[in-house]
DNA sequence: ACGACTTTGTGAAATTCTGCACGAGCGCAT
DNA sequence: ATGCGCTCGTGCAGAATTTCACAAAGTCGT
């Protein structure tokens, strides 16, 4: 029934299906069947060539004056990041930011159960977060083990990144979402990818700054002539 | 003493501008006084050229033969960031995510302070989080006006991004972090930034997925031949 | 003072990504 | 059956980004 695609996809473009699938399966819940180039550019805020170039990377086929038929494109998308199945994730680190994600609750529902949560601080190893049991560093190898987790994400303080990243890889993880403020070093083969949100405040700060420079002044309190009334 | 540069410094400059800082500030502290562009590109994870070239469009001068020096970089880095004064920061949404956020920490130490935090929910309102009174959605434009607060954070459920997002321009908010995986619509001059966890693991997805197609097997538990030991 | 050595700054080539423009295919009305 | 209108798929040109390669400019030892 599917056709995989030969070619490699451009890593842009890989960034972008995500957008494109969530707003499809969210138009395939409201009943929409079919949904145009343009009205997913619209949506996803990009611009209509490149939604038709992203998606014929898929070698899923729209129809001619149609459009894309929106259940089998959120059925190509997903088959193609690999979301046929649930991925289990473990977490490292069981402080703030651990624990919102793991009481998040929106990794399950998008295929990413936290099946584990490690923390070297035995005053937090015992304590259940989002349905599962914080358990001790040292018994992140049997959990990666166990639940075949390919995963890991790390929570933990920049200093303690590094030496996470070595034990999630010496316990079988080759994928891993670094929140630390740090660049880790892994074998190759290994996938790493950063969020790091002082990083982006960072990049808000220096574009206001430049409008600052460019105006000449800021913008004053309450001046905002484009917003939409609503 | 400082030239500003005069051209437009590219986006994939300034995205790499704060891991350079971060990198730079840790060596002054460290009291290493000179860097060159291999030895920063090496930590960076990025090409000694790249490196040479981002930092020029600083207008930047490193001194050939010995490298760059570490103190007067980070203050033209910082400078070009906009990073001479803090930025206050106010988050809409005091869930899981907007607790962990606020009471990170991490925040107000590199210079983005979070002034205020509102959510609808009078259950919430009146805790303190991060040392910060939780206030009401109401008070979002006394809040945004009386700190002179220009950047705001939405870790809202996705389905009031939307309107936290119109609030937040409405109260004098031109720079925008967007936690919920949400495309905003925001009038013409207000700079949105989105960090989208899911979409973050569905990359990794994509990639282990890959990794299964092309060597016909995933890799087996502890297998890492290339893991350094430590 | 000078030569050997190091490292920057930057043209230019290579690569990746974007956006336009338009031919081609499909459904529908007549 | 034919024509019309809509939308996809994609060649191509231009923009943005990365990487290479090397002359220029400085330090350091003698």
């Amino acid at each position: 029934m599917v056709e995989r695609p030969r070619r490699r996809i451009p890593d842009a473009t890989v960034e972008r299906l995500p957008e494109y699938l969530r707003i499809l399966s969210a138009a395939a819940d409201e009943g929409v069947d079919h949904i145009s180039s343009d009205r997913l550019a619209e949506l996803a805020g990009v611009n209509a060539a490149k939604v038709r170039k992203d998606l014929s990377y898929l070698g899923s086929y729209g129809t001619r004056g149609v459009g894309y038929e929106t259940a089998y494109l959120v059925y190509q998308i997903r088959h193609e990041l690999g979301l046929d199945h649930d991925w289990p994730v473990v977490i490292v680190g069981a402080g703030n930011l651990g624990q919102a994600l793991a009481g998040h609750g929106g990794f399950g529902e998008r295929g990413f159960p936290v099946v584990g949560i490690v923390d070297v601080d035995p005053a937090k190893v015992g304590s259940v977060i989002g349905g599962v049991r914080v358990r001790h560093l040292d018994d992140l190898a049997q959990v990666v083990g166990s639940k075949q987790v390919s995963i890991g994400v790390i929570a933990t303080p920049p200093t303690a990144a590094q030496e996470a990243a070595e034990l999630l890889v010496r316990a079988g993880v080759t994928s891993i979402l670094n929140f630390a403020p740090v660049v880790l070093a892994v074998p190759t083969g290994v996938f790493v990818r950063r969020v790091d949100l002082a990083l982006e405040l960072q990049v808000l700060s220096y574009n206001e700054q430049r409008r600052v420079m460019t105006t000449r002044r800021p913008l004053a309190v309450g001046e905002h002539s484009l917003l939409p009334r609503s």
